[in-house]
DNA sequence: ATAATAGTTCAACATATGTTGAATTAGCCC
DNA sequence: GGGCTAATTCAACATATGTTGAACTATTAT
């Protein structure tokens, strides 16, 4: 009599080769991006992957890792993109440096940019990783192509202003800057960057 | 027999004329700047205070009342410090803005700076409040000084890369950068603020 | 087919945290 | 000096969160 259909079964293995672990990967990524590693929960990113909390610990282990596989793997690579970028002399270096930095970070809605932020603000730890990251695939590379004194010094003055438009574009959102089309920003900003690269510094 | 001595009391009214409610607010400061808003607990807090958690409540109402008199309460004033830059003149603003930047922030260790970062990234509200504030008491008074054309552009560009220099000496703390001492920062970054003060953006 | 394995959910635990109310004590006013 | 008020601590609560183990089911291997 009683009518129960038989609903999908709540628990055990799900039919069809559904890909839970990149499912969880790129439902991480938009939770990260949009709370910060503190704001998203393990029981959030689940829910928008559609699957278990306790999916995380079976697939990565645990929240730390799931964050280190989900925003450390950019959805780019900065050493390729640094690499061609220095293929084009250093002439007008300072000008294709802010060109690729606002490409690459707008393509992601800024999110990206904003979850590394607030990583990097919320927990020592991963402030060392991405010293460590920045020292070995930027400032390295960089090191050897730009101007012959204080090269070191040169490379952190262009990553400030780098990481400076990067708050004030996509975390703070300050007007006009935030709303600026890429190349009147290229325009402003790349001679400064250049003169960080080989102009004299005092 | 029994040499129980007489400890101080562990409840009711405390003796002499203590002022709780600043002994909270000085450690508040202490902990937001360490811990960022989320980091920092009442029951650190409190402690650090030498009392109860429940003070907190008490005297401030929650947490979030306590950061709002803590941390927004700067330990100087902004609209003075800028009305003073402005009086100098605009031909060497650039320099003397960097200038007073790095000496006021360092004073405090640079903490204060680090707290303020972390609150913005890791709440909206607080990134809100911040815009406000930015708008009101330093682009407004900045936007009549500067070049005439496009001069909130100018104002922003100067946030960012002030902002920057922040994150990067007080926050993510590269080196060389970090240690660096603050007049040949002047002189390296100086020129660059100037012209986006002065200079020409296209 | 049957057994083994991997995937999945559920419930529960342990811990941390902001908050609250009762109990307790010091200062103040008459 | 006696009562009233404010200050303070303590214990407990409610909630949130990362994690874990047991139970259950689809797939895979034999």
């Amino acid at each position: 009599m009683a009518d129960e259909v038989q609903q999908t079964p709540k628990r055990g293995r799900r039919p069809g080769g559904t890909d839970t672990r990149a499912a969880l990967l790129a439902a991480a990524r938009e939770v990260f991006s949009e709370q910060g590693y503190d704001g998203a929960t393990v029981r959030t990113i689940a829910a928008r992957a559609g699957v278990d909390a306790a999916m995380v610990n079976h697939w990565f282990g645990g929240k730390e890792a799931l964050f280190g596989e989900a925003v450390l793997q950019l959805p780019f690579n900065p050493k390729e993109i640094i690499a061609h970028l220095l293929e084009g002399g250093i002439d007008d270096l300072g000008t294709r440096i802010v060109r690729a930095f606002l490409t690459t970070w707008d393509a992601q809605g800024g999110g990206v940019f904003a979850a590394l932020i607030r990583s990097v603000a919320a927990h020592e730890q991963v402030a060392d990783v991405l010293r460590e990251f920045f020292l070995k695939n930027v400032f390295a590379q960089l090191a050897g192509k730009v101007a012959d004194d204080r090269p070191d010094l040169r490379a952190n003055l262009v990553a400030s202003q780098m990481i400076g438009l990067g708050v004030v574009r996509y975390v703070a959102k300050f007007d006009p800057l935030a709303e600026s089309d890429v190349e009147a920003l290229v325009r402003a900003i790349g001679p400064n960057v250049q003169r960080y690269l080989t102009g004299p510094l005092d």
